[in-house]
DNA sequence: TAGGCCATCTGGTCCT
DNA sequence: AGGACCAGATGGCCTA
């Protein structure tokens, strides 16, 4: 992994890039962050594949002359999938937020952002786990049932993963620090 | 220039 | 029927 993630801040998001190409077209129109009324076929991103993109890109994709001549249903759609993506991205914002990692310089990718929180909640299991070390109360009603049971399916599934998941965690952070 | 990461478009499939 | 979800394709941007 290379350290890029400082450097990727300063580059466009493809999401400014329409922004920009949005106010030559229209006014953007900010329902939510990161959200930009791109019915437009793409605007910039795109803009290669309409130009002169098209020869290669239609050898393998089909053409599709309903959205060139404006079907509604397809820009509709395309517009809940570029919502739905930035939900998702929302959503990787706020779980690298929640991993210490997260405030330094780096921008986690979304791979290190799954892998890093993956480790980092079994760490954390593991040691409430070892700080409770199986002194539960004792189960009383139902909700305490689904406690012990909860302790014992995370007890075992610790039990057959390997040792060290803490420093294993420790480690990626650092190396993430380190950009490497 | 290659490789990594990402945003977007798109059609297919599943779900309500 | 229409929206949500998914995966493949494409191309832009950046770093080494």
């Amino acid at each position: 992994m290379k350290s890029k993630r400082k450097a990727k801040r300063n580059r466009k998001t493809s999401v400014e890039n329409d922004q920009e190409f949005q106010l030559e077209m229209e006014p953007a129109s900010s329902d939510h962050e990161g959200s930009e009324k791109s019915l437009n076929l793409g605007g910039k991103r795109r803009k290669k594949s309409i130009d002169n993109g098209m020869a290669s890109s239609a050898n393998r994709r089909k053409q599709y002359p309903g959205v060139k001549g404006g079907n509604v249903r397809r820009l509709e759609s395309n517009e809940r999938e570029r919502q739905r993506m930035h939900k998702l991205n929302n959503a990787f914002q706020a779980l690298r937020e929640a991993i210490p990692h997260v405030k330094t310089e780096k921008t986690l990718s979304k791979i290190e952002t799954l892998t890093l929180a993956n480790n980092y909640i079994k760490s954390l299991t593991a040691i409430i786990l070892g700080m409770s070390s199986g002194c539960l109360p004792q189960a009383e009603g139902e909700e305490s049932s689904n406690t012990s049971k909860l302790f014992q399916h995370y007890q075992q599934q610790l039990e057959e993963e390997d040792d060290g998941r803490l420093s294993n965690y420790l480690t990626q952070i650092h190396s993430f620090r380190e950009g490497s």
